[in-house]
DNA sequence: TAACGTATTGAAACTCATTTTCAATAAGAT
DNA sequence: ATCTTATTGAAAATGAGTTTCAATACGTTA
């Protein structure tokens, strides 16, 4: 498990309306809407967690039964070329899929007992890059945070 | 590639002194010290960088040209639960590994263009982290940060 | 120094996630 | 309605890492 809640928590569920701007995107892209394609973009579009490729085929299956999970990786492949979709690698060494809207990147408080992870909104962190960019000449283009520790249950259960 | 100057930039090249007390460790733990477990050692104490299962395999293979390349991958798994090797993902969804001592958890400036690792101190993300632990009732035992951008130099070949 | 029990080895087989291949299909432009 | 060609899915290939198992070699004890 571990990571299967990222985005889950922390980003309720905001716009749904993103399909319709995704199928656009692919379209003037150059590249079809086919059936599995629309099953993809739907559950994708849909979810407010980030899901592996399994999942989504699982999920893709419901809406157009006969999607392979191959269509599947072609399709998130397109999603994250086109910026609509962002590729995570978790811990385990595997990779989850999130809605490039609900991925404020590289966020998370990891708990060590439990392996939750959570995505938290970042606030002052901007200072700390600005001043690192300042000292060392580099251009920072992204950032990645991780907090190890324990979450509030896990706490609780060690004190017992 | 990528990663495999983690470690490289900021750590010259400390003691190797470390190997023979890594054998104690080892012998310690009941193992015995084959001599494809010795090659092993060897190259992983004496690196002073991150390297990839394979190139540790190549490496080792200099000094006990028989070793196999699963003979590595259980050592290094041995290592690592021993404590004295850290095992990194990579960006890319592979590991790496490297001598803890040399593994400053979670401070890097990682170029995405020439792929140099440098580490930096951390100034300033105290805060950060406090107001985290405030808003979430989680216990922050550690923390990671990269920062992916530019180096200068990377940043001066594109401008031309 | 030899002999012995057993941890360790390496090759091959196996995972598991992802990618490639390729003939058949179906978008969507005309 | 037709036609071009991007896209599909099944099967095969890949690649990192692990498991299996008979053969080997540590290193302890005699």
């Amino acid at each position: 498990m571990s990571f299967n809640t990222l985005g889950g928590t922390a980003f309720p569920s905001p716009a749904s309306g993103g399909l319709e701007g995704w199928q656009r995107a692919v379209r003037r892209a150059g590249h079809r809407l086919t059936r599995p394609r629309r099953a993809v973009l739907e559950v994708v579009a849909q979810a407010d967690a980030a899901l592996t490729a399994a999942e989504i085929h699982r999920l893709a299956r419901d809406r157009h039964p006969h999607t392979g999970l191959v269509t599947v990786y072609r399709t998130l492949n397109l999603l994250v070329e086109l910026g609509l979709v962002r590729r995570l690698r978790i811990e385990e060494g595997g990779q989850v899929y999130l809605r490039a809207d609900l991925h404020q990147p590289g966020h998370h408080l990891i708990c060590r007992s439990c392996h939750r992870a959570v995505e938290f909104p970042c606030r002052g962190l901007e200072e700390v890059v600005e001043e690192m960019e300042r000292r060392t000449g580099f251009t920072v283009q992204d950032h990645w945070l991780e907090l190890f520790g324990l979450c509030p249950a896990c706490q609780e259960e060690q004190e017992q």
